[in-house]
DNA sequence: TGAGAAACGAGAGCAGTGCTCTCGTTTGTC
DNA sequence: GACAAACGAGAGCACTGCTCTCGTTTCTCA
């Protein structure tokens, strides 16, 4: 597996890679690993480890569950049946119905980084078109065999639900792996940080230290929705009777994105 | 308000207005009205008319409802409580909550539908990118006034529903104003509808008779893609810290398709 | 006009949910 | 070994969608 290169200098702190060492993303990976958040307390002791256990045991049958019957079908009363323990021990683990389903969130989001981490670092850095299909295509694969976790992260927000911060981080790996595959040679020493366009992304340009332009930020992002806006729609129903291969569709789209944004050369 | 113009022949069924009279789409508008689904039993009797007020009582209820809480915390207990009737008395208007729900669905494909049609209707027909200006930022605004009706159209469908036949006729009003506006001047008597392409499109293909090319028909769905891509990031919460101004961003990216899809002309 | 049928509203009830509180037990720590 | 923290189990509360029954109202048709 080849890594994708880090452009500490021309792309600040957008490391696609975990081991990447620059001087920010230690502290961003480290808080992506909710599977050891529960693990805090007593560190190496028989109960620590018991529940650490029983709480992966939790998030397995909570993600089981889910994928048959969707997340707001998600009963925490059905999980603790499951495992055999009574309806009030659950909140042993987690506090709430929203904090179980955060931390499903958190592991979402995670999967789907990784996979697309791996998909895009499989391809040669040269061939940034080659590296956006396979980033592309890794998306689309993991959102259908995971449409329940898709409409999780990507769909609509369960009501009354916030993110939390611990989300954001393991939220923008895809999208950061999306941007840093985009932007790549697209760096400036300077780039301009006024204008209108540049105000309305003010989080993207202060995130990348101006070291791009908002036209390929701006570029950037709509890549980012349109491939959203198609897998959103293929899995939501709306290509129904109309979009027949919604793969076919995808990978033409793709190209067509790659060469729109990329340049038609390798 | 100025009707968009009736290509009966080079865009086969793909009236924009209400008022269109091609064979096809009487029926189809008819069957979008659901509001006045419920008034079937007894014509202009008493009982009937109580009954359509009071469905519509529901209905208005559970869109309050909705509009604060959102779909999946919609309660007919609640409602029923609103209303100042016994909880089972609901199920003698909605045989159950899907039903309801289903109901308020293509209500909303409706009112988003009109909404997006009287805008574009409302732009000179000549000025094409104008329109379709006019109908993207329509239809933020709909989905920004109401977010929860967008989320139960566009967002994560709720889990084990099935979208019934009623909906879909209501649901294809959006994409045909677009598809028509953007395809204006673009059909030819024969297109190609042999390929990859037209094979992935082939429910498209079919509906437009093959007077439309894959190529542009591929291109429409592509920008129907990037702008509920666009809503749905923004409204779900992934532009948050990295979009600062998604008003700003939405109209530059908007003018980007327009010259994309449409050329640079007017 | 009056009888039968259909529609209706109200209430009780069932099975399920998230969540809280209490109580006795187990485990870790000083 | 004492004390505190963590734990599992159970009862219980308020809520949900939905069903069934029963008495009343309204419509229909002879």
């Amino acid at each position: 597996m080849i890594d994708l290169e880090h452009k500490s200098k021309s792309i600040a702190h957008i490391c696609v890679v975990r081991s990447c060492n620059c001087l920010d993303c230690p502290s961003r990976w480290a808080a992506m690993a909710s599977t050891e958040r529960n693990e805090s307390a007593g560190a190496g002791g028989v109960r620590a480890r018991v529940r650490a256990e029983l709480t992966a045991e939790i998030k397995a049958a909570a993600t089981r569950q889910m994928a048959e019957s969707g997340a707001s079908a998600l009963s925490l009363r059905a999980i603790t049946r499951e495992l055999g323990m009574a309806s009030s021990a659950i909140y042993r683990y987690f506090a709430s119905r929203d904090e179980l389903l955060t931390a499903l969130i958190i592991d979402a989001y995670n999967d789907v980084g990784v996979t697309v981490e791996n998909a895009a670092a499989s391809v040669p850095a040269g061939d940034r078109p080659g590296r956006f299909l396979a980033l592309a295509v890794a998306l689309r694969s993991w959102a259908i065999e995971h449409p329940n976790q898709y409409a999780l992260i990507y769909g609509s927000p369960v009501p009354g639900y916030v993110a939390p911060e611990d989300t954001i981080a393991s939220a923008t790996r895809v999208p950061v792996v999306l941007l840093s595959l985009l932007l790549e040679g697209e760096t400036e020493d300077s780039a301009d940080q006024e204008g209108e366009l540049a105000d309305a992304l003010r989080g993207l340009v202060d995130f990348t230290e101006g070291t791009i332009s908002p036209d390929a930020l701006a570029l950037g992002v709509e890549t980012w929705a349109e491939l959203f806006g198609l897998l959103s729609l293929e899995l939501f129903g709306h290509f129904e009777n109309t979009v027949t291969d919604p793969e076919r569709f995808f990978i033409h789209a793709v190209e067509s994105m790659a060469a729109r944004v990329l340049g038609d050369d390798g």
